[in-house]
DNA sequence: ACTGAAAGACGTCGAAT
DNA sequence: ATTCGACGTCTTTCAGT
């Protein structure tokens, strides 16, 4: 009964699939390009896209930038514990990080934390700011553990099918 | 001196940032519309946007897809060591993680562990199956941890500028 | 559900300021 | 570096199968 989930249920065929797996590498095909690989005219897969956008299972479109480029280029995991977990503080919580411009993933998890955090920062020096004038600001963290990225093997937003 | 690094460098002013900004939250904006909210006409906007792809600013355009609806509603972070860490064995790892199109993100990370791996799968039935049959087969791993998103705060790919 | 064609909008480029 | 104008291509719709 969640409030996403409103969208019609539909039945996804084959060339559904395929469509979609083209459009999540390269979104900027044509809807030419789309019907070429999957041996239909434009207009049957001009309306499976549609009928795919409409549906949910295409959420967005966006444009995927060089974060080295854009002085971005050190990435960190924090996993924070908070110090209650009332439901209460856990909302202050949320609020507070997604005020948070350098944390572009935010997700609770089980295990020995309570949050984890990616977060995107020029260097080291940034990161330092960052956890001492904005995370350091954040009431009830009990403990925050950083963990650097070194090396990218494969950042890919796509979902596997 | 990398290999990656061969664009040219160039400088973006304001209104490239401001482009930048909306085709990573909205690819599907049309030129006319980013001009319009740029106040600019359609030609520099089109040149501009040319100029950031070229350079490799904007590495590519892609279909956000609803993971739950297709069937990969779990998502699990897996810490892993190796036993080992020649750079052949290394490279070995990396190449075998390659194949697996449940991983859509893998990263060297410092700390106690040598990789984090984002793994996409249907539900925890899948998930066994992936750590049994799929990175159970890889060599060399010393250790694997698994942490279980609970909850989903925020899930962007968006850099922070 | 698909094909083919037709209309309109947009991307794309040249000339000009 | 931007505006204007023209052309070609793509999106989008509709009649027909």
């Amino acid at each position: 009964m969640s409030l996403e989930e409103n969208y019609p249920t539909i039945m996804l065929d084959e060339t559904d699939f395929r469509i979609l797996k083209m459009l999540q590498n390269r979104a900027n095909l044509t809807t030419k390009d789309l019907a070429a690989k999957v041996n239909l005219s434009t207009t049957p897969v001009f309306e499976r896209v549609k009928k795919l956008e409409k549906a949910g299972y295409i959420k967005n479109y966006v444009a995927v930038l060089d974060a080295g480029k854009l002085n971005k280029g050190l990435m960190v995991f924090c996993n924070v514990t908070l110090k209650e977990h009332t439901r209460e503080i856990g909302n202050q919580f949320v609020k507070d990080i997604l005020s948070l411009k350098e944390v572009v993933e935010c997700f609770n998890i089980s295990g020995d934390y309570d949050f984890f955090l990616k977060i995107l920062v020029r260097d080291m020096k940034e990161y330092q700011n960052f956890v001492l004038d904005k995370l350091g600001g954040i009431k009830n963290i009990g403990s925050a553990h950083s963990t650097f990225v070194m090396g990218e093997i494969k950042n890919s937003y796509a979902v596997p099918i």
